[in-house]
Order: C-alpha cells, then sequence, then structure tokens
DNA sequence: ATTATCTATAGATCTATAGATAATGC
DNA sequence: ATTATCTATAGATCTATAGATAATGC
C-alpha cells in the first residue's frame, strides 16, 4: 500500500551499471547498508570506497553524489546506532518502576538492539578510527548515555554491595562506582561479541542472561532479583508498544 | 650488570637514519613496540610500514629485514599477549584451592594483564582484521583460554544461579552457560575499554570490582565470597611469585 | 531542467623488492 | 664476511574531483 509509493524511489537520472541489490531502499540507505557490512566485516580503514559502490550496484565516484566522504559514511552510520538507545533511555527514566526495574529494562533493551541489529553495528564503536577528533560528536552522545546508566546503576545498588564500595564520599569511592559503572556497560557490551562468535542465537535468553547479570553484579538476588526482573520486563514492554505507536 | 652484555645489541651494520627510542631493546622488538602503540592507536590498516619504521628511527624498507611483511608483525603482537594468560591459566588448573577461588585468580590475573601491558594490547584482539584467515593460529589460542574459563566457571557457579539456568542437560541449557562464559570473558575485557578511557587509574581497585563483579553473577555474596576473594589472592600471589622466580 | 548516474583521471599514497653501502667481526 | 641498514622504485592501490550522459519531470 505505502510499498508502491517508496517503490519506485530511484528511476530518475542515468541508470546504474550494476544490479540493485536493495531496491527498497534510497541510494543514501543502500550505501549506509553496503557500508555498514563491509565496515562491521572488515573495517573502516581497509574498507575501500570501491568496494562499498561494488556492493550497492554503481560506480565508485558515484558514491560522492550522496556523502561528501567516507568519514560521513561511517559519522552517519555511528549516529544511527546509538541515538536509539538515547531516546530509549529517556523513556525509561519517567517509567512507573523502581530504579533496578528501569535499570534492567533499559540493559535488556540494549542488548536485543546490540543482538538484532542489522550487520553487528555494534562493533563500530570499537573500531580505533572513531577515536579521531572527526567523531567528537559521536562519542559525546554515547557519554550521554553512559551518564544515564550511570545515574540509574548509583540508586541500584542493594547495601551489601555499598558496604564492599567504602565511603560513599571521596575520590576513591568516586572511582570504585564509576569502574562498576564501566563492567556494567562492558557486559551490556558482551552482546557485541558474541553475536560475532555465535551468530543467528536465542536473542532472548542472552538478552536475559546479560540483565540477570547485571543486577547480580549491584548486589541483587533471589526473590528481589525475581521481582525486578518481572517488573523490568513489564516497562520495557511498554516502552516497545510506546515506540511501535509512534511509528 | 647482564646490561652490558644485551646494552649493544645493534652496533653491526649500517648506522641508522633516525635516533633509537629504544636502545635497550632489540630491533625486532623495538619494532614491535612501536607498531603496538601505532596499531592501538589507530588500528592497522590505517597504520603504515612508513609510519612504523619513522617511530623506530629506521626507513621504511628496513623493516623487511626483520619481518617478511606488516601480517606479521601484527601476528607477532597477537600471540605475545594471549600467550602469558594461557600459561597462567594452566597453572591455576593445579593450585590448590576451590573452583570458585581459582577462577577468581584466573580473572584477576587477566584484568591486571589487560590494564598493565604496555600500550592497551588488548585492544588489539578487537581489531576487524584478526578474523582474517590468517591469523586462524591466533584465535585458536584464545579459544583454548575460553575452554579453560568455562570449564572454570562450569564449577564455581552456586546453586541458586544453576536454578535459574534451568535442566543440566539439553541443548537450550548449554547455550544458557555458554552465554554466562561470554558474559564473564566480557567483564574481564572490559578492562581494555576502561583504561583507554581512563588511563593510569588504581589497577587494584579496578580488578577487584572485576573480579567480585564477576563471582556475584556465579550467584556467591557476602561471607562465601570474602572467603572466595582471600584464597584467590592467595594462590594468585603463589602463581607471581613462582613466575618471577622462573625468570 | 533536474537528477543520479557514468567515465576518466590527478595526485597521493602504500607494500614489498632489488641492489648498494657502511658498520663490526674474524 | 656478515650484518643491518640505506636509496630507489615498481606496481598496485585509493580518495576525491571534473565533466559527460541518460534517465524522468514539467
Amino acid at each position: 500500500m505505502v510499498d508502491v509509493e517508496t517503490r519506485r524511489v530511484r528511476d530518475r537520472g542515468r541508470p546504474r551499471s550494476g544490479t540493485t541489490l536493495r531496491p527498497d531502499l534510497s541510494a543514501p540507505e543502500q550505501i549506509l547498508d553496503a557500508a555498514a557490512q563491509l565496515f562491521v566485516e572488515g573495517g573502516y580503514s581497509a574498507t575501500s570506497t570501491r568496494a562499498i559502490a561494488d556492493q550497492v550496484g554503481i560506480r565508485q565516484a558515484s558514491l560522492y553524489y550522496h556523502f561528501p566522504s567516507k568519514e560521513h559514511i561511517l559519522e552517519a552510520l555511528l549516529m544511527r546506532t546509538v541515538s536509539p538507545s538515547i531516546g530509549a533511555a529517556r523513556s525509561l527514566q519517567q517509567a512507573d518502576a523502581d530504579s533496578p526495574a528501569r535499570l534492567w529494562a533499559l540493559i535488556a533493551y540494549d542488548a536485543t538492539q546490540l543482538f538484532q541489529a542489522p550487520h553487528n553495528v555494534g562493533t563500530l564503536y570499537l573500531l580505533p578510527e572513531i577515536r579521531n577528533e572527526r567523531f567528537e560528536p559521536f562519542r559525546r552522545e554515547r557519554k550521554a548515555l553512559r551518564d544515564i546508566y550511570a545515574a540509574l546503576i548509583a540508586a541500584s545498588i542493594a547495601t551489601s554491595v555499598r558496604v564492599d564500595l567504602g565511603p560513599t564520599r571521596g575520590s576513591a569511592e568516586q572511582s570504585s562506582l564509576d569502574y562498576l559503572v564501566d563492567v556494567v556497560f562492558g557486559m551490556v557490551e558482551s552482546a557485541i561479541a558474541i553475536r560475532a562468535d555465535r551468530a543467528g542465537d536465542d536473542a532472548n535468553t542472552l538478552v536475559t542472561t546479560i540483565a540477570q547479570s547485571c543486577l547480580r553484579v549491584l548486589g541483587h538476588t533471589d526473590d528481589p532479583l525475581r521481582t525486578i526482573s518481572a517488573d523490568g520486563r513489564r516497562i520495557l514492554a511498554e516502552l516497545t508498544v510506546a515506540q511501535d505507536a509512534a511509528r
């Protein structure tokens, strides 16, 4: 139905030399899709603009009608990968549940995203090239996400773990809490490496394992953990419904 | 003393054009050191042999007297990075302590290694280029390390967590255990990302946070966790003493 | 006329090889 | 004589630009 409208997005301009693999996408989207796959599989610097163009079915020079440089392609990919998580994080900040349940839901959302997004784009975060000044806007976005995690984690630590962290003031305890945030972040991102090794596996089991493990790290076990996970599932489902409605 | 013997390793051959930054190292070691830094900071494909040579203080072509190709340099770096962990893992398999304590010690050893090795070489594991067929020997080594982790983790799961994993037989539970191994692996490797963000931080606090968190994930808390960590520290200290003696 | 491609190519790399050269060792 | 460098360069890229061309839209 809408399909008919979007199908012939490009039938203008000179015909392409090669065959178009994804005629359902606009030309820039076809380029991003091909670049995502190649950057993820072989790395950014090792992927030539020629290889991207070949996969799209156009000549190398034709890329430059849509993007001014190879760096701009990577930048667009990075931004569209991190943005959904920030959106989910902000929505969940207002959800009707305790901090641990909101944290559970955020972790589950992110891990699912990482495990199911096309071409394992999460690996783009790990490319050495993004440390370049050029990608500062992207790193700022990631820091915003990490700050939301940090606040949620600080509010979700069980008393038994809080004792281990030491005094609540002072720089030593601050760094201890920071490390805990990094460890939780690392657990969520382990979804990336797991997927690289075992593609097409059971996302639900993995995501649950990750979310449960994160809350165990913060000191939640047994029945309280079961309650947190049930609440987390509920508000995550609400978020998903709201997102679908918005589309 | 021995110093005098090793100092003038190279005073033979034609003199170099540039200045030698690390005269304490042999020429191949100088190349590996420079390559490690540049690969970690900018990536493998983005680092030219020219850049490596410049840093060493020799001409680009002179690299090829010591290594037959750029790929061989990366391969040498990878192998020398993963080997110590395998050695430690094998030693700890025979240590006099329960599985959880041995796991604690292995995690602490690896995390320390990742956090303190020169130039954050752990990031080399994450380079997309190593998925190339060429680096199969390295990936096999990593798999051997992971298998040791898997056995130790399986023997270290507390009953409360074992219940959550479901039946002890069948492929569904198998994958659930695999995921747990991957999550623990991911936590250890979070040391790499943490170091990239906050270099020169307190290694001891970080390593303890990671090891404690891993054992919490496996269901250990409160007093039993304190005992595990005390035992783990003890056998890790014994290993370190034995390693120093071997040198 | 506008759009999206094409062809052709400049200019800057980059890896690896061939052969010369300047030290030390014997 | 041996060793470890050097200089010079072949040949294969790779990114980005200039300008031509083949469609559709008006």
